[in-house]
DNA sequence: GTTGAGCGTT
């Protein structure tokens, strides 16, 4: 069959966007996704009934109506609780960024060749706009890279599209990302993770991707290698992922489960954690499952006795049931976590394989095995022992919270 | 086969 377009809008009544159709006639979610980021589904009003019909959707796949695609315009569907259009998500955002968070900030390059060298990281990001600082970090005494750099831009929208995609930099993927070190203050990681387990080896990311974004934007899959029968999908939403957890899903043919993911060994837990950890059992913040549209069950949470939660505190709260931990569990957890942080990388694969060697003493660079040639890291982190005692203080504390 | 890679000699 040869190629077609089926017309997508956002509304009805705008004008729409044409989007190919795949050989078997099918349309990608994919590709609706990429014009309309956080798109689930698309419907389109019958001319025969004039209701809106929902286009079949299986696995990732758009299966055109009986009569074919035609010339309707079919209209994105976005989850529930994302019913937002784009422009309006990116308003709430730019509002929520006032506080100063538009300026620029150093970017972490992962996964660079072992030979790409300051010059090259320069005429590289010099495409995407101009550049105020690279870095390639290197063995003081060697002299050899270590495979990952910094990189900063002047212009803030030039970042979030450097972040936002991954990067083919002297034949390697290599990905951008926020440093440990920046990692934003005023955006307590909630918990928008969740395990998959009983995973089958011929899940692909995207297949993942692909199989998730139908209950909320995917930011991140990340399946470990080699092969280990789990993966982890990051939403955009912690909502969404909190409404997923204990669920047996079938992706492929095959059921998975869902929990909640843990947090990374390594990460060290800040006080937030600790602040609610006195006469409340975890049981009293109400069912431990808010699911989605969630707004009813704000009400709950604010009374307790005497006690009015500030609307931070309520959600501190929330995002501990949702982690499912329950709040002794993040007082138990705080102790003894050593190592490194960082988030996952997205896409597909990048492990350190790469076939070049070089002859420092100590390090494990170039293994040819499947081992990863890392080590385990040295940086240790200091667990912020003393949970503050005074209970409305310092909400506005920064530092990562359980980041993962 | 059910819990993830790597983070800055300032």
């Amino acid at each position: 069959m040869a190629e077609i377009y089926i017309r997508v809008a956002e509304e009805e009544n705008e004008e729409p966007m044409e989007i190919p159709s795949e050989d078997d006639g099918t349309v990608l979610l994919s590709t609706v996704s990429a014009q309309f980021p956080g798109a689930c589904g698309l419907r389109f009003r019958s001319p025969v009934s004039q209701c809106m019909r929902g286009v079949r959707l299986v696995e990732g796949l758009l299966h055109a109506p009986e009569t074919g695609w035609g010339n309707l315009v079919y209209v994105v569907n976005y989850p529930k609780d994302n019913k937002r259009k784009m422009e309006e998500i990116d308003a709430s955002s730019a509002v929520k960024m006032k506080r100063g968070d538009m300026k620029t900030s150093d970017l972490i390059v992962l996964g660079l060749p072992w030979k790409t060298s300051e010059q090259d990281l320069k005429d590289y990001f010099g495409t995407f706009g101009e550049v105020i600082m690279v870095q390639v970090k290197r063995d003081a005494k060697t002299g050899n890279s270590k495979g990952f750099g910094f990189v900063r831009f002047t212009e803030y929208e030039v970042q979030d599209k450097v972040v936002a995609q991954r990067h083919m930099i002297d034949g390697r993927w290599c990905d951008c990302k926020l440093p440990n070190s920046k990692q934003g203050p005023d955006e307590p990681m909630r918990c928008r993770k969740v395990f998959v387990g009983r995973c089958t080896e011929d899940m692909t990311t995207d297949d993942l991707r692909q199989f998730f974004i139908q209950y909320g934007e995917v930011t991140d899959v990340f399946i470990p290698k080699p092969f280990r029968a789990f993966a982890f999908v990051t939403f955009a939403d912690d909502q969404v992922a909190a409404s997923l957890c204990g669920e047996d899903l079938i992706v492929k043919g095959v059921s998975v489960h869902i929990s909640n993911a843990e947090p990374k060994h390594g990460n060290r837990m800040n006080d937030r954690a600790g602040r609610f950890g006195n006469g409340f059992g975890a049981q009293s913040f109400g069912s431990s499952r808010s699911g989605l549209g969630g707004s009813s069950t704000n009400s709950n949470l604010a009374n307790f006795g005497s006690f009015s939660l500030s609307p931070a505190m309520m959600a501190a709260a929330q995002a501990a049931l949702q982690s499912s931990w329950g709040m002794m569990g993040m007082l138990a957890s705080q102790q003894g976590q050593t190592s490194t942080t960082g988030s996952t990388s997205t896409g597909t694969a990048s492990s350190r394989d790469q076939s070049q060697t070089f002859s420092t003493g100590n390090s494990n660079y170039g293994t040819s095995s499947a081992s990863l040639g890392w080590g385990t890291g040295s940086n240790s982190t200091t667990s912020g022992s003393g949970f503050s005692t005074g209970f409305g203080s310092g909400m506005e504390s920064k530092s990562s919270g359980w980041g993962m």
